[in-house]
RNA sequence: GGACGGGUGGGUGAGUGGUUAAAACCAACAGACUGUAAAUCUGUCGCCCCUUGCGGGCUACGGAGGUUCGAAUCCUCCCCCGUCCA
């Protein structure tokens, strides 16, 4: 068994969602999964033994274009490689700037080569390739690793989005042919995922699932989705490729999505997700709990002596009032973010455990529809 | 007692005859955020009106008068505050 597989613990028979193991060299995860987002090698307000000890988070994301323009993939090689530099000895999953083609799209050239991204901390000019994004994956140690590709912003005409999405098959290609070549001399295993594109265009995205089969990768990703787009395409965009992915292989959607549209993407076969709204949003004041969406600088929390989510055992709603929480809030203090960002991570967490458990317990639909019943905003 | 300086919307503080309901910042209130250029960004912020549009009415720059077509802006008196001199 190579050291990044997938298994299939249990199958929703309704909807064909999946409950699995993927195991990696740092570790077993228990999928569906959702992975905080630590774009700088570091999950923003967390430490380490937040993530792990308190969370039992198996897995997380940085980012290949943030950590190569800062501190630059040979410090961190250097220093023993990204699991040593941060402290962390669970998985890690790189993206591979891809990202940074659509939300630094002011910043960046794309040519047939790769993308030639113009700094933006300082302006220097850094090219990217399919193979020197591999490579500096490699660097950092990785465990998941993606492919280069193209993230087209949303509306994109159907035009462009199939140039991308032929670009992004084409580099997914060459990215291959070197991760190989690579991966024959070297004794630890690393995993590399292909991104499916094409926009909100379905025979788009059908295509560019069927030729990036051939890669007969241990992982597929689909890329693309929450740009703009309204979520019935985001859904929909999933609905037409998943089922084209191979059921033994894990399927990641990158960058979903709002706590109560996990249960959704699960039952269209996703396994794995990861998004900066648990995080950003948690230090941005909106704060998600089990009966809704709590914005903490509203004044009706002002002497609201209640937990934030009287349902979650986290250390926040274990020890702090809604009043403190948003006393901390207006008052700029750091705490606020620390507080607020595990519990909103901890939310996520929990859902997600509740989706893998209604699987393997074969109540996904029971559960699908219990959460499509809590309101929007707490009361 | 005298000489200066100053009193502006919840706060700090611009503005020195009209396009000023009054800059800017803060506070307050509300919204956004989806593979993180984000501890960020946006909107509202005197009152009352058809929620109709850069719409209408009223009130407002210490107080009271006055000059002027028009005053937060100029004049007079008064009341406060600060600094300095006696």
């Amino acid at each position: 068994m190579p050291q990044t597989a997938f298994e299939i613990v249990a199958e929703c028979p309704a909807t064909g969602a999946r409950a699995g193991l993927l195991h990696t060299p740092h570790g077993v995860i228990e999928t569906p999964v959702f992975m905080p987002v630590g774009t700088q090698g570091t999950v923003k307000g967390l430490t380490e033994r937040d993530l792990a000890a308190e969370l039992d988070v198996r897995i997380l994301l940085a980012n290949t274009y943030h950590l190569y323009v800062r501190p630059g993939p040979e410090l961190i090689r250097g220093l023993g490689g990204l699991h040593r530099f941060m402290s962390w000895d669970r998985a890690i999953l790189t993206d591979s700037g891809g990202f940074q083609v659509f939300s630094l799209s002011g910043l960046r050239r794309i040519t047939e080569e790769g993308v030639v991204f113009q700094s933006h901390l300082n302006g220097d000019l850094h090219t990217f390739t399919p193979e020197s994004t591999v490579d500096t994956q490699l660097a950092l140690g990785s465990d998941i690793m993606m492919v280069l590709d193209e993230c087209p912003e949303y509306p994109v005409s159907r035009e462009y989005a199939r140039q991308a999405m032929e670009r992004t098959v084409r580099w997914a290609g060459a990215a291959f042919r070197h991760y190989r070549t690579r991966m024959a001399g070297m004794s630890t295993r690393h995993a590399l995922f292909p991104i499916v594109q094409g926009s909100v265009y379905p025979e788009l995205r059908r295509e560019c699932a069927g030729r990036l089969l051939e890669l007969e990768a241990e992982g597929y990703a689909i890329g693309g989705l929450s740009v703009g787009e309204p979520r019935a395409e985001s859904m929909a965009a999933v609905e037409a490729v998943a089922p084209l992915l191979p059921r033994e292989r894990p399927r990641y959607a990158m960058g979903v999505g709002m706590p109560e549209e996990l249960a959704e993407y699960v039952a269209r076969g996703v396994d794995m997700m990861d998004c900066v709204l648990p995080t950003r949003n948690a230090r941005n004041g909106c704060l998600f709990t089990s009966t809704g969406r709590v914005i903490i600088k509203q004044a009706r929390y002002r002497d609201d002596p209640r937990p934030l989510d009287e349902g979650c055992d986290c250390y926040t709603c274990t020890r702090y009032s809604r009043a403190y929480l948003r006393h901390l809030f207006m008052s700029r203090e750091m705490l606020y973010s620390v507080l607020a960002t595990r519990h909103n991570v901890k939310h996520y967490l929990d859902r997600m455990r509740d989706i893998r458990h209604a699987i393997v317990l074969g109540v996904l639909p029971e559960h699908l529809r219990a959460v499509r019943s809590i309101p929007a905003e707490a009361g």
